[in-house]
DNA sequence: CACTGGATTGACTCGTCAGTCAACCGCGGC
DNA sequence: GCCGCGGTTGACTGACGAGTCAATCCAGTG
C-alpha cells in the first residue's frame, strides 16, 4: 500500500547513522550495535534491511557515487561549455559534494575507494566509470596534447581526491573560501601547468 | 655480542612475510597467524618482535616512508638540476619503488596512506612532510604559476598515487613501459598541464 | 474481535582471533 | 658438565562482535 509509509524511514535513519559512524570510528573500529544506537533502532532491525555490515556501506557508496557518474554524465553532455569549465563543474561538483555530507565523503574515500580489493569487483567497475566519463569529457580536439585522456582523468580524479584527503584528515582547512579557491586551482594546474607560458625556456635548457 | 647473529634475521623474516600477506588479504582480514605461517615461524615469536600486529604495519611504514622522505630531501638539494627534472626524479622514485617491491607500496597506500585516522598523528605527520618536502621543490623562481605550491605538491602527489592505484587494482597495465611511460605522463601533465600552449602560441617564436 | 503479516525488539550463540605464557632449545661461558 | 639467557615454540584464554531467532508489537482487514 502506498499508505503504509511509516512515518520515519527506518531504513533512511540506518544509513545515515551509518555514516556518521563509519566516519567517526572507521568501518572496522566500529559494532554494528554502534549503528543501531546510533539511530535509535534495535540491534536485530538492521539486519532485517540489510543482510550484513558490509552490505550498509556497500549501498551508501553505491547511492552516492552514482549521483556522481550520472553528473559526470550530464556535464559532459552540455553543449557550447569549454571543456576547461566542463572539469571545472565537475571538480565543482565534488568538492560541493564534500562541502555538503564530508562525513559520506569520508567514508567512501577512506572506506571503500581505497579498500576496492576486499570488496567486489563491482567497485572497481563503478570507479572505472568515473574515470571513463571524465575522460570522455577530456576527448576533445582543443584539448589534445599528447597526453591520453585515460591518464589525464586518472590525474585530475587524484589531484582532487588528495585535496579531500586534505580536509578529511585535517591537513587543509575546510573553509567555504578554500573550498571555491581549491576548485580553481585544481583545475588551473590541471589545465595549464604548474610551469609558466611555454616562452624559451630561461636559464639552463637544452 | 655482534657475533650472535642468527644465520636468518628473523624479525626481518615477519616482516617480509607481513607484507605479502597484508597485500595479499589487506591487514584487517589476516590474521596475525598467517604472518607467522608465511614467515615459517611460531605464533608467539611474531610478539616477541613486535607489541602488536598493528605496530608491524606501523614499522613497514615508518621504515619505506622515510627512505622516500629522504629521497626527496636528495633530489631537493641537488644543484643546477631544473625543478621539472627534479620533479622527475621524484616521480620517478616512487614509481621505482611500486615495480621494485608493489607489494609494499600496496599495503603502504591501501592500508595507511588513506586509513590515517586509525593510527596516530606521527603517520599523518609523515605524510604532510612528504607533501612539504615536494613543496619545497616547487619553491622556485621558474615555477611561479600563482599555485601555491602546498597546492601543487598535492596535486603531483595526488596524481601519483592514482597512477599507483590504478596498477594496484589492475585498472592499469603494470609494464616496464608503461611505468616509464607514466612518468613522464604525470610530469608532462603537471608542469605543462592538458590544455596546448595558450592562445597566441609562443612557440614559432622564441 | 480475531487474524495476518510485516516491522521491531534484544538476548543469545558461536566462531574468531589478538595477545599471553610457561616451557623448551641451543649456544657461549666457565 | 652445567648454567644462564635470549630466541623460539604453540596451546590456551578471554574478549569481542557479527549474525540469529523467537517473541512482541501494531496497522490494516473482514
Amino acid at each position: 500500500m502506498a499508505a503504509r509509509q511509516p512515518a520515519v524511514d527506518k531504513r533512511r535513519l540506518i544509513l545515515d547513522a551509518a555514516v556518521r559512524v563509519f566516519a567517526r570510528r572507521g568501518f572496522h573500529h566500529c559494532r554494528v550495535s554502534d549503528v543501531a544506537d546510533e539511530a535509535g533502532v534495535a540491534y536485530g532491525l538492521v539486519y532485517h534491511y540489510f543482510s550484513s555490515k558490509e552490505e550498509i556501506l556497500n549501498t551508501l557508496f553505491l547511492e552516492r557515487w552514482q549521483i556522481m557518474l550520472d553528473a559526470i554524465a550530464e556535464i559532459d553532455q552540455r553543449e557550447n561549455l569549454p571543456t576547461r569549465d566542463k572539469l571545472y563543474e565537475v571538480a565543482s561538483f565534488i568538492v560541493d559534494s564534500y562541502r555538503h555530507d564530508p562525513d559520506l565523503m569520508k567514508v567512501i574515500i577512506v572506506e571503500v575507494t581505497r579498500a576496492a580489493n576486499s570488496f567486489g569487483q563491482v567497485h572497481l567497475e563503478k570507479i572505472r566509470e568515473a574515470y571513463d566519463g571524465i575522460g570522455h569529457i577530456l576527448e576533445d580536439n582543443s584539448f589534445k596534447s599528447g597526453i591520453p585522456s585515460e591518464f589525464a582523468a586518472m590525474f585530475f580524479y587524484g589531484a582532487i581526491e588528495q585535496l579531500l584527503t586534505g580536509w578529511i584528515f585535517g591537513v587543509l582547512p575546510g573553509t567555504d573560501e578554500e573550498y571555491e579557491r581549491s576548485k580553481d586551482l585544481v583545475v588551473d594546474t590541471i589545465c595549464g601547468g604548474l610551469q609558466p607560458a611555454r616562452a624559451s625556456s630561461p636559464a639552463a635548457s637544452g
